[in-house]
RNA sequence: GUCCUCGUGGCGCAAUUGGAUAGCGCGCAAGACUUCUAAUCUUGAGGCUGUGGGUUCGAGUCCCACCGGGGACUCCA
């Protein structure tokens, strides 16, 4: 059943009967009644009245009137300005409800028979998660339950960056200082191990940077480009780089070590599955946290090498073009995306090689229609240019590319900077939330008679729940200032807000269990309170939603429904009894309470 | 320089994709537990949706210009 559609195929119809009018799909403009006014759905007549040759109000009770005598489900109607409000009857609802409330998978779409291969995540292995990769594995997780739920085939992927200056930075730094200290000797998580060598290694290198600065040879690089009108402090900020790649002792070490990975040295190459390995574990136990998982790891180590010799083909088929340096570009200028680069003029390849060699392979390996990358804004032009050329290379998959865009998150106090350590580290953050939960319950003095373990558990659960939904109810692409305070709060539009909702309908459902209550017989309810009639109408919406949710992939899109339903059961429960009701009530607000804590 | 994005009460977010008097939470003020657990509910104050034009029956939403924040443009992914 669906109520639009039904309801649009009268209206047309009507139009058509009193004023022999054929009217378009796209001008039916039918949706849910506000809350101010009466009705459960309302259309939108100003599209029709220049046609009629009516006035709004003549036409809305004209139509209205029909079709509550030629439609028996259109119980009632009325009419303010261009909006005809019409109310339907209530065993419409109450059939819904009955048909549905005991189906463990309400919502589940249907198989639709396609693959979608969903990346997020994507961390490198040099240093912890932290923050921003919580807002990317949860938006990511998220979108791949939507999907599934809306009826798609999903794996989850990630891309590991295992490869790199930045890794050889850390296993230098730990090989130069560490005296052969080991995560499990030092009682440090594996991920923050590896990050502390990281930290370690550029503070040698500021150190050594800062001590060369008075060397001849500093002065000289300062002088060569004094052109530039910086002062010396501006100049050596910028100069970094230049001195990491030219001048410094660590750089020259760091870049040697790079080279003998690529060279699959095997003392490098030991040494770099060994921290590796202590990253993982480290990795791993977040993700546990989190409650996520992966059915597919894709290393940078195995995938940095690939698309040249797609790229070359490309080049033969005449979709790129090579400069006079030998280096191969593309020219999108049509698609108003400028010429890019995609192989360098040593034949080295860049990013995009790299991504485009990724993609094919995926698609070797699982054949999937659709793809969703879950990454920063900041490389949204990046991808335009991904799409695209994979677009012009013909990749059967390439109009299923989607680029799950979210802005940063930033602190009240400005945007996260790992090198001057203000980022928000995902297990900290975590066991902070986790604890602000504890003391939360402590305070309140409930619940402190369960085991020890049983409340970990429930204090885990809470916590979580108010980080989580704090970062998913906005809306992706949105960039958020995180405010460690708000995400603690639990009372409110927060994630304890609704689980306790859902905590609440079962214990009501249990006791209705231990009273015996018969859920399964058709009960001939009297007539709908208000917001018995809005919690059913929100719950009919839901399988829509999902699959909205899913064309947007936009996870806030449920966060916010789910609210909005918690919100409507707790004035529900707060205003109507259940179990001193007679038996048809009673039976009919069970049904309805189970329904809410399906989809909640 | 070019392109892309965002701008909504003090703060954090919505707005059924162009529809009615712009909603909700936090915070603030006042109230409600003899109940199916008060992590709840009820009420109130708080707005010229950055600015100025345009498109039409109708604009927070679409178009143009400007102001302000952020980002990208051959290698941090």
């Amino acid at each position: 059943m669906n109520v639009v559609s039904i309801l649009a195929a009268h209206v047309k119809q009507g139009i058509q009967a009193l004023y022999g009018i054929e009217v378009q799909d796209k001008q039916l403009n039918i949706g849910l009644t506000r809350k101010e006014f009466e009705g459960d759905y309302t259309l939108v007549t100003f599209p029709f009245v220049k046609l009629a040759k009516k006035s709004p109000e003549q036409l809305g009770n004209e139509l209205g009137a029909y079709l509550v005598e030629q439609v028996d489900s259109i119980r009632d109607y009325n009419v303010i300005k261009g909006f005809l409000n019409l109310s339907l009857t209530d065993s419409i609802w109450l059939d819904y409800l009955n048909q549905n409330y005991n189906n463990k998978a309400f919502g589940q779409a249907e198989s639709n028979g396609q693959r979608v291969l969903v990346e997020f995540s994507s961390p490198n292995t040099n240093k912890p998660l932290h923050l921003g990769h919580i807002r990317n594995i949860l938006l990511g997780w998220a979108s791949s339950k939507i999907l599934k739920t809306a009826g798609y085939d999903v794996v989850n992927v990630q891309i590991i960056n295992d490869r790199g200056i930045a890794i050889c930075k850390s296993m230098l730094a730990w090989k130069l200082f560490a005296e052969g200290a080991t995560p499990a000797l030092s009682g440090i998580k594996g991920d923050h191990f590896v990050g502390k060598w990281y930290v370690e290694f550029e503070r040698k290198f500021q150190e050594e940077y800062k001590s060369w600065q008075e060397s001849p040879a500093a002065l000289a690089a300062y002088d060569a480009r004094k052109k530039v009108a910086l002062t010396e402090a501006e100049f050596f900020k910028s100069f970094k780089n230049d001195y990491f790649n030219e001048h410094s002792a660590l750089g020259k070490e760091a870049k040697a070590m790079l080279l003998a990975w690529e060279a699959n040295d095997p003392t490098v190459r030991a040494l770099w599955e060994q921290m590796n390995g202590w990253v993982y574990e480290g990795f791993n136990h977040t993700y546990d946290r989190l409650g996520v998982s992966f059915d597919q790891l894709y290393y940078e180590s195995d995938t940095y090498l690939l698309g040249k010799d797609k790229i070359e083909k490309g080049l033969q088929e005449g979709i790129f073009y090579q400069k006079d340096d030998g280096s191969v570009w593309i020219d999108l200028e049509d698609a108003k995306l400028d010429h890019k680069l995609v192989l360098r003029s040593d034949g080295t390849s860049v990013y995009m090689t790299q991504d485009i060699g990724t993609a094919i392979l995926r698609y070797e390996d699982f054949k999937m229609d659709r793809m969703v990358y879950t990454v920063a804004d900041e490389q949204n032009y990046h991808f335009k240019v991904l799409f695209e050329i994979l677009k012009r290379m013909n990749e059967p998959f390439a109009k299923g590319l989607y680029h799950l865009s979210y802005g940063m998150v930033e602190l009240p106090e400005g945007r996260m900077k790992s090198r001057e350590g203000t980022v928000v580290d995902a297990d900290d953050l975590m066991a902070t939330v986790i604890q602000e939960a504890r003391e939360n319950i402590k305070d309140r003095g409930e619940l402190l008679e369960l085991p020890a373990g049983e409340l970990d558990d429930i204090v885990r659960k809470i916590g979580l729940a108010a980080l989580k939904y704090h970062i998913v109810k906005v809306q992706p692409k949105k960039w958020m200032t995180f405010d460690p305070k708000e995400s603690l709060d639990l009372q409110g539009q927060t994630g304890p807000y609704i689980q306790y909702s859902y905590v609440r309908i079962k214990g009501i459902l249990s006791r209705a269990e231990q009273e015996g209550v018969d859920l399964s017989q058709r009960t001939d309810y009297k007539s709908l309170e208000v917001i018995e009639r809005e919690l059913i109408i929100s719950l009919y919406q839901y399988p829509g939603l999902i699959q909205q949710a899913a064309e947007d992939l936009d996870p806030s899109l449920i966060a916010s429904y789910c609210y909005q339903l918690a919100k409507m059961f707790s004035k529900f429960w707060h205003d109507l009894q259940i179990f001193k009701e007679e038996e048809a009530t009673k039976v009919f607000r069970l049904q309805l309470s189970k329904l809410v804590g399906i989809v909640l």
